[in-house]
DNA sequence: GACATATATTGACACCTGTCGATATACTGC
DNA sequence: GCAGTATATCGACAGGTGTCAATATATGTC
């Protein structure tokens, strides 16, 4: 998730309200495809997306679980130091 | 700061209420003195820690406005998804 | 089956980064 | 100044990672 190709795929599917289609990630961050397909299969590997294919084109969209792991991660790190 | 190391370093620094001698920080990670100097430099150019010498000692603390800074970066980690 | 398109995989490459040993610098006390 | 200790810097190395071109796989259409 430090990546900022991933940060900008994680981004783009936080804001759009229904799942997107792989091809549209290869124009938000200026990458070949294979890259995207690489980026993309790390973040399905670690849970935080999932596909739906459908016809030619495969689906992505935020694993249901992803907001709450996600908040629990920025709040343990928020925890790090006392806010004087 | 997503190095286990320097996560260590600051966590120390934070649980700590006064400054801490650099010689401390070769104990909590099982690293060599040359690398604890390496990633003291890293933190100490990102502003994360300053220093002080009193002696042959050279103390290090958490830097005024890290706290905030960091809260700063957690709170804007946890708002790239909404809570549902 | 043959073709076209979308996605995944492979192999190779360059770059970055953490690590350490060896050495240099800074400071104290004699 | 000299010896001893604390810290920093240097040089080199291994391992990981992002990237791409080339290729393979999957799916739909004719």
């Amino acid at each position: 998730m430090g990546d900022p190709v991933r940060l900008a795929i994680v981004r783009q599917l936080a804001t759009t309200p229904d799942s997107v289609c792989a091809c549209d990630f290869t124009d938000c961050c200026s990458v070949s495809q294979p890259t995207v397909s690489h980026h993309l299969r790390v973040l399905r590997e670690a849970g935080v997306v999932t596909t739906q294919r459908r016809g030619t084109y495969i689906y992505y969209e935020l694993a249901s679980d992803f907001a709450r792991r996600w908040s629990a991660l920025s709040a343990s790190l928020s925890g790090l130091v006392a806010i004087s």
